[in-house]
DNA sequence: CACTTGTAGTTAACATGTGAATTACATCTT
DNA sequence: AAGATGTAATTCACATGTTAACTACAAGTG
């Protein structure tokens, strides 16, 4: 077997596929500030609520030095706020503030509309298709042990 | 249409997918001590031959403010050689060298072991079509203007 | 209780990502 | 030829990715 050339190997494939994608959501980002990393942990908070530093890094894909500065910076304009964990002196929970849900609520419907023109670009069925398969390779490679 | 939930959005998956796979690729770049891109613009180099700046940071994707601080490490351990372009001092051909070409020899046997793997793990079709469904997403979000 | 082991977070050091500004050349226009 | 415009590459500033080392705390073991 050859090894595969960069035109179709398929970390290539995945990070060009990702920067399409994300170039559509950067000047959204751009407009107000966040980093797409913040964007991600925003989201993550709003939908599951408050979590400990290591569930909110793996949820969004985060790895925990990154996450450290990305508190630190929200913490400061407001966005999250962290109260320690009775009984553990290590943990603390993250959760989003009123300001950081209005942030999202404020983007939400340019996000929405985003989405869709993609899904109009790529094809609704492909899309789902593809976050079928996505979803399915990231299964395959990572064991639960 | 609701927003999509961080657990099934495209670029999530995208990343996330990435992630798994080039886990399995970090430990044979971390024992020659070379860094994701910079393996990338090795590989580039030796497929395609030599290659203006700009020309190669779009096969790489990487960007130009990285590459031009990637070609200079390149330089000094000498996996890569740069010649000024007769006709216009602001380009240069940027070169594998022998030691360059040494490197990719030498890790294309682990290489493949591990494309193969991901096949097996994934299925070989599955594979090829998650490739196909990628470069088609690629292609309709960068029109070709 | 002292000691070991394990876990959550952080810090450090360096590479890359990202957008904006800058430099060095080329080319076009008049 | 001089000035305007365009292009290739670099530099800057800051955020994140990545690995390793480290701190702080918790829990198990003797």
């Amino acid at each position: 077997m050859l090894p595969p050339s960069t035109r179709r190997s398929l970390p290539m494939a995945l990070l060009r596929a990702r920067e399409v994608i994300m170039a559509h959501f950067r000047p959204m980002l751009a407009r107000h500030d966040i980093t797409e990393q913040q964007w991600r942990v925003l989201r993550v908070l709003a939908e599951t609520g408050p979590l400990e530093a290591t569930e909110l890094a793996n949820r969004a894909s985060i790895l925990p030095p990154s996450l450290t500065r990305i508190i630190k910076a929200m913490e400061e304009r407001e966005f999250i706020t962290r109260n320690k964990v009775k009984d553990d002196g290590r943990r603390a929970l993250l959760a989003i503030s009123p300001a950081g849900l209005a942030l999202i609520e404020e983007l939400s419907p340019e996000r929405v509309a985003i989405y869709e023109a993609i899904e109009k670009r790529y094809g609704a069925e492909e899309h789902e298709r593809l976050l079928d398969m996505l979803e399915s390779l990231i299964q395959s490679e990572s064991p639960i042990e």
